[in-house]
DNA sequence: GTCTATATGGGGATAGAC
DNA sequence: GTCTATCCCCATATAGAC
């Protein structure tokens, strides 16, 4: 196995285990364990724990900016768009349900810990953030835009931690159709301004 | 010093390091240095780390409790208290800011561990909920004051994960000005159903 | 009740053989 | 590139003196 496809085997598994079991509680033998490599083996690819982090961290973002893309491929519209950021709840509920959402929650870790690359971490919602900000000045919302946009990222955080507190699946569809409804209004522009 | 209060005193300090740095990543020897006690005198008053968890989600749950017993106390008008429950944001604002709300972020930690203590944990959300919604039904709002009630809890949540995230305490007090005019909405009883 | 000393395990990280 | 063996530190937890 060369070493870019091992590196790569690394950060996918460590995405997923930072994910399920949180960072600071993830020990590089599980990750080798989940890999199938030894321990020893790591440091030839990455230098320190940190590292790994970064690089989950970058690979997050890279996956974000591709999903944007996707969705912008697949529709024009852009309350369409905005929608299909809504859905995430949906498409990916069982994993929200069971550990939350990866960047809120390594963001709230990461600050609890004092980690250096918190700021990094808080980048991906800034790439949700600018997108949604970009579609809502689209939908003729510029002057709130990016009010709209960290609302709107506000309350898709605020149901995944209660569903994943409650483990209530029903809840976080329940709240998906509030926000399509809460967009629709705001689409329309006959609604409050929201900043 | 006596048992008791020395108990007591280590369930305090726990408290705010549960918060401060979370629960796994808080070690025994921390809480001891903040109460001044040393690491073995620590099982004269806890058999495991896990008894420390549950004293402090006692604790919390009694706090909360006496907390919403204040708000009645303090304010007869239901608005009036829901409102007081929205302004704990900026009452915690900068306890917040650094390191999220202490029962969300506790909550999907203990997720994530697969702690035993999660489902006592998110009955401290359990306390809000039943409180907010009875107040939500006092308001008229009888049919869907669950669904309020759990709608108004998730937007707090989201609110913390993105003042923490992006440390912007401008959004989290926007926000409260969003919550506080969608509360005057329900209120008035001339909004959409939600549930 | 509180202490010191210690057992035991697991963590991240390094050295060096292959 | 990957391995095994090992170091060092710190975690929880225990034993027993005071």
């Amino acid at each position: 196995m060369d070493a870019g496809s091992t590196r790569e085997e690394i950060v996918r598994a460590a995405d997923r285990l930072f994910h399920e079991g949180g960072y600071d509680h993830t020990a590089f033998s599980d990750i080798a364990a989940a890999v199938g490599i030894s321990r020893g083996n790591f440091y030839y690819h990455f230098k320190a724990k940190d590292e790994i982090l970064a690089a989950v961290i970058a690979r997050r973002a890279a996956d974000t900016r591709a999903m944007l893309a996707r969705w912008e491929a697949a529709w024009t519209d852009p309350a369409a768009r905005i929608r299909a950021f809504i859905h995430i709840l949906l498409a990916h509920g069982d994993s929200i349900l069971r550990h939350g959402c990866p960047v809120g929650t390594l963001c709230q870790e990461l600050a609890k810990l004092g980690h250096a690359a918190q700021p990094a971490a808080a980048g991906i919602f800034t790439l949700f953030r600018d997108w949604l900000a970009r579609h809502f000045a689209l939908l003729g919302r510029a002057a709130d835009a990016d009010a709209l946009a960290l609302h709107l990222l506000a309350r898709t955080q605020g149901v995944a931690t209660l569903a994943v507190a409650f483990q209530d699946e029903g809840f976080l569809r329940a709240e998906v159709a509030l926000m399509e409804a809460w967009l629709a209004e705001q689409a329309q522009g006959d609604s409050p301004p929201c900043s």
